[in-house]
DNA sequence: CGGCATGTTTCGCC
DNA sequence: AGGCGAAACATGCC
């Protein structure tokens, strides 16, 4: 489930922890670097930020790093702010948490605790986020333009590039390509100042609107939607879906080019 | 059983 | 250099 968006939902969340200081911290070493427990353990938490797809927990020690992977997921106070997972497991078993993270004054219930089945996430202190792009919720075209360069790899790849454009998983960048009318398969440098614009509008119009409506599944290009390709909810066109830079890709032959 | 999955990194090849 | 496919990671689900 998670993109940028859920990690933004995730992110908000987490805001609760500001304030309380780390008491007890239980994690999997496998996905994450051995000193983790003892760097945070009685640092007050100041801030709670985002960067593209990872949640950075900000202490008067280090920061706290949350990378979700395909499967993580985020509880705060005994409480999981996105309660249905798409391709998570819908069972939610002991052995799968990565991180349990109590504060002072917590009983049995951590206030912060990943869970992820897959183990394809990862936590980190004082993760390098400068190699990130700019945030796609908060894209402006001219900074698009200068992310995007004049690179001739499909504009799709570019997308989910992080490193390009941070925090766009693979149903954003469908969805915002299918609202800016391109297809995922243009070369990236054979859009115009006027798709890159479009581009850019759609990212600050529709990330937004997902987010409120409950993150990446909710679209146009839902899951059901493209599982079952029905007519496009745009104009009745015909969807399309193939694989492009090893991922599928949905997307409408009539309105996208 | 085979194939697929909202992610990222690495490697070999052109 | 850039791009791409495939593989690896790891596990659940249909």
């Amino acid at each position: 489930m998670p993109e940028g968006l859920e990690a933004e939902i995730w992110r908000h969340a987490a805001t609760e922890l500001v304030g309380r200081r780390i008491g007890q911290l239980w994690f999997d070493d496998r996905v994450a670097p051995a000193d983790l427990a003892d760097a945070l353990v009685g640092c007050t938490v100041v801030a709670v930020r985002r960067r593209g797809k990872i949640v950075l927990i900000d202490t008067d020690g280090p920061s706290l790093g949350l990378h979700f992977g395909m499967t993580g997921r985020v509880e705060v106070d005994g409480r999981a702010p996105l309660a249905a997972l798409e391709y998570a497991s819908a069972a939610d078993r002991p052995e799968w948490d990565r991180l349990r993270l109590f504060t002072e004054g917590d009983g049995d219930v951590p206030a912060l605790r990943m869970n992820d089945p897959r183990r394809l996430g990862r936590l980190s202190l004082d993760p390098d986020v400068d190699r990130l792009g700019p945030d796609a919720m908060s894209l402006e075209t001219g900074v698009l333009a200068a992310a995007l360069g004049v690179r001739r790899a499909p504009i799709k790849s570019m997308l989910l590039d992080q490193s390009v454009v941070a925090g766009l998983g693979n149903l954003c960048a469908d969805e915002v390509l299918f609202w800016a009318g391109i297809s995922p398969n243009r070369r990236t440098n054979t859009l115009t100042v006027h798709d890159v614009d479009r581009l850019a509008a759609a990212c600050r119009e529709q990330l937004p609107k997902m987010l409120v409506a409950g993150g990446s599944t909710m679209g146009e290009l839902s899951p059901a939607v493209r599982s079952s390709l029905p007519p496009c909810p745009l104009e009745g066109g015909l969807l399309e879906r193939s694989r492009i830079g090893g991922r599928t890709a949905v997307w409408c032959l009539q309105h996208q080019h």
